[in-house]
RNA sequence: UGGGCCGUCGCCAAGCGGUAAGGCACGGGGUUUUGAUCUCCGCAUACCCAGGUUCGAAUCCUGGCGGCCCAGCCA
């Protein structure tokens, strides 16, 4: 496995595998397994468990598997399992090995052969729904099946039947025998087996009989020699079950289940089940959209490999549940756009300046840092004439208290360029700012105004030398931090979460630049170009996340 | 109300019997041709509560309270 800089971060599973390899287990070896079900996209969740079991690999020396976890062919296909080894690749992972635990069919239902000649496992002919009654509940104990005590023989004879598809859908379940009165429920003899006649992803039609969760994971985990087993909360309960298995079976090698929490981001969703209908529903324009919290998603917006890595890192490992605010992982990205990203000025919403002393024919090239820290990011040229751009929102006929920006008879810097007066405003009928008059200083490029100080600097285009661009302005996708416990989570949805700017204008400049790179607009936050819609002709720009304001 | 797990600052999170790290957020000062960045300062006499053990407890014990998960032939 190879990798940037493994997390720093320490957690409790670091520390208790730092105890395991002082006590000499696993012969000091450590090794991990992410595994996904191919039935979705990876989502910021999923990049919470990647980091986890990659970075601990790799801060113990160890190796990292991904396993695909697709036992359940009726919700799986190829699609999922390229989209997930694609996403893993991008977070800056490099898995050991690439299995499927339906690669492990064939051994599966030879362990499970075992188990009942062991005599702890037996064929139930019961249906789902009589199955479900004598499963007792919370607070009763279970009631035995009447197949439970089948002979080895029959049990055999049966399984061998199922699959070789002797019976219908449904018509018989394989059982582990454990204890119907167990206060554990999932230790009430869970179903390890059932007859499925779908078509599967990488095995088509081989099989009618597929493994449940609880009887692969284990046996995989145990095949690859897994050392730390790790997963999230709501699999401790079947960790008993997990040993379980491995112990009747006498597994040569039996890896240790360790449970954390998993992540809640606020303002957003991280059930599969909701993304799902998110895009089946067309509230998003599909997985990689950007207001997802799919990896997919976030890519498109903007979102680096290191700012996700970073953000897992910041956020912890530990088994409480936790809600992590947007704001860690704006910091994230922000931290590290800052960092890297090239310095661009954009117009959203221009308002035209004619600076009326500027000679009318002339055009200047001025030359602007590409970022104010790091001079090996260079330079550029910007030209500069008579009628200019500005932010609608920079000008204030009536400006607000601390307003630092242009005003009626006011001065304002220009960024990488003169400082300028206003004198007039034109308006129409209605009242509309329709330009603003102006004259510039010359006496101001790359230097201070004698004897007054002019603290507001505005961001500007050259009108005809700027280039149109759609820009794409996202927001969060739902209005409350916490959606998924929302009656209805659909009704919680932003309906502002994306705000199409039809008549942008952006610097001469951008015109080279290429699908997914990220530029700061001063002032108003980092963009990328968008990786499926944008064209040379038809620029458009996705915003990642705002700068920082504290200005209110 | 059976079983499992969790409870340290607004949000995360160190801490593992010796007297509350850090990050995000927030408030304030400085630098600044981005109201950005950077930088400096502030931010839990307090660790869910109540008893107890101890010279000493967030850490150990007892009892409460609160939250999450489990009754798929899903993972």
């Amino acid at each position: 496995m190879s990798s940037n800089e493994a997390n720093t971060a320490e957690n409790f599973i670091h520390h208790k595998i730092t105890h395991d390899i002082n006590q000499g287990l696993n012969d000091c070896n450590v090794i991990t397994r992410f595994p996904p079900e191919p039935n979705g996209y990876l989502h910021i969740g999923h990049a919470k468990s990647i980091c986890l079991n990659f970075g601990t690999a790799i801060k113990f020396n160890g190796h990292c598997n991904l396993r695909f976890d697709d036992t359940n062919p009726e919700k799986e296909n190829i699609e999922f399992m390229n989209a997930i080894a694609e996403d893993v690749k991008w977070l800056g992972y490099s898995w050991h090995e690439v299995n499927y635990a339906s690669d492990y069919f064939e051994q599966l239902y030879n362990y499970g052969v075992q188990l009942i000649q062991k005599g702890y496992a037996y064929v139930d002919s019961l249906s789902a729904e009589e199955i479900r009654q004598l499963r007792g509940t919370l607070t009763e104990p279970g009631t035995e099946s009447p197949d439970r005590n089948r002979t080895i023989e029959d049990n055999i004879t049966l399984f061998e039947k199922m699959k070789n598809g002797a019976f219908a859908d449904g018509s018989y379940v394989l059982r582990a025998k454990i204890d119907m009165n167990a206060p554990n429920i999932n230790m009430r003899d869970p179903t390890l087996y059932r007859i499925r006649r779908a078509h599967h992803p990488r095995t088509a039609n081989n099989w009618c009989l597929y493994p449940m969760y609880d009887f692969t994971h284990c046996i995989s985990d145990g095949i690859e020699n897994i050392t730390h087993s790790l997963c999230t909360l709501e699999f401790e309960d079947h960790r008993p079950l997990y040993d379980w298995v491995l112990t009747q079976l006498q597994f040569p090698h039996h890896p240790q289940q360790i449970e954390f929490a998993r992540l809640s981001l606020e303002y957003t969703i991280v059930s599969k089940r909701k993304l799902h209908l998110l895009v089946e529903q067309g509230h998003v324009s599909g997985w990689d959209d950007p207001r997802m919290p799919t990896l997919a998603g976030l890519r498109r917006a903007g979102f680096t490999p290191k700012s996700i890595r970073d953000f897992c890192d910041r956020i912890g490992v530990t088994k409480k549940d936790s809600w992590i605010e947007m704001g860690v992982l704006e910091h994230s990205i922000r931290e590290d756009l800052n960092a890297s990203a090239t310095r661009k000025m954009a117009v959203l919403k221009p308002l035209r300046v004619v600076l009326e002393n500027y000679p009318e024919d002339t055009c200047e090239q001025l030359t602007a840092n590409n970022h104010p820290q790091n001079d090996q990011l260079g330079s550029r040229t910007l030209p500069f004439d008579q009628v200019i751009l500005i932010e609608q929102d920079d000008f204030a006929e009536i400006p607000p208290a601390k307003f630092k920006r242009l005003t009626l008879n006011g001065e304002v810097r220009l960024r990488n360029s003169y400082i300028i007066k206003c004198h007039g405003i034109i308006k129409n009928e209605q009242g509309d700012i329709l330009e603003l008059r102006c004259t510039y200083d010359p006496d101001t490029l790359g230097k201070k105004p004698e004897g007054r100080k002019v603290k507001g600097v505005i961001h500007w285009v050259s009108e005809k030398h700027s280039l149109p661009a759609e820009i794409r302005l996202y927001d969060r996708l739902f209005n409350v931090p916490h959606p998924e416990s929302e009656e209805d989570f659909i009704c919680a949805l932003n309906p502002n979460s994306l705000e199409v700017i039809n008549g942008a204008k952006v610097e001469m400049s951008l015109a080279n630049s290429r699908a997914n790179e990220q530029y700061q607009f001063e002032r108003i936050g980092y963009f990328c170009v968008d990786s499926k819609d944008s064209k040379p002709e038809q620029l458009i720009f996705n915003r990642t996340v705002t700068l920082r304001d504290t200005w209110k």
